[in-house]
DNA sequence: GCCAACGTTGGC
DNA sequence: GCCAACGTTGGC
């Protein structure tokens, strides 16, 4: 894939539920992304990641919150089977099987970043300060990432030219 | 644990 | 279609 057409994104997740080390250990250092329940964000998997996109992998409810690791998609979008599922948290009884609601991708680990980028960094950072993650209230789970803004996380976090 | 910000739900 | 009530997110 020509990189003119990667997307960049960057993806929240809980550390005490699934972290950046979780992936790396998972087999293929890879899962689906399962339990994203807001449109906003299921559209961008839906419309708009395909596979070959970068991901940064962001620790919420952390301490520090903050971007530790970059992965890539590597299965777009599909129904999400944890919506039909009665013992799963994700279960949403009024999504329709035939038309299933919510969707997943998959991701790949690529590499924690030598150095963990906190939420405080970001926001220190000038280049940044249009960054989704770094607005006042921004609490969407799936947030579009520029070029820009990509290679300036990743020379924060001393991967600098790479990915 | 608090609570501001935000998205969703459902009565009307 | 409005909007109050409610639930969730996520930084602090």
């Amino acid at each position: 894939m020509p990189t003119d057409d990667r997307r960049y994104w960057l993806m929240k997740s809980e550390p005490d539920a699934f972290s950046f080390d979780d992936l790396l250990a998972a087999r293929g250092k890879r899962t689906h992304w399962d339990g994203i329940r807001n449109y906003q964000a299921r559209n961008f998997m839906r419309d708009d990641m395909k596979k070959g996109d970068r991901v940064l992998y962001y620790h919420s409810n952390a301490k520090p919150p903050g971007v530790v690791g970059v992965a890539e998609v590597v299965k777009e979008a599909y129904p999400d089977h944890t919506q039909f599922d009665p013992d799963s948290k994700y279960h949403d009884a009024k999504s329709d099987p035939d038309e299933p609601r919510w969707l997943m991708v998959d991701i790949r680990a690529l590499a924690a970043l030598p150095e963990a980028v906190s939420l405080d960094d970001l926001k220190a950072n000038p280049k940044l300060e249009e960054m989704a993650v770094v607005q006042r209230g921004q609490r969407l789970s799936i947030q579009p990432v520029t070029p820009a803004e990509w290679a300036e996380v990743l020379a924060m976090g001393g991967l600098a030219g790479r990915f």
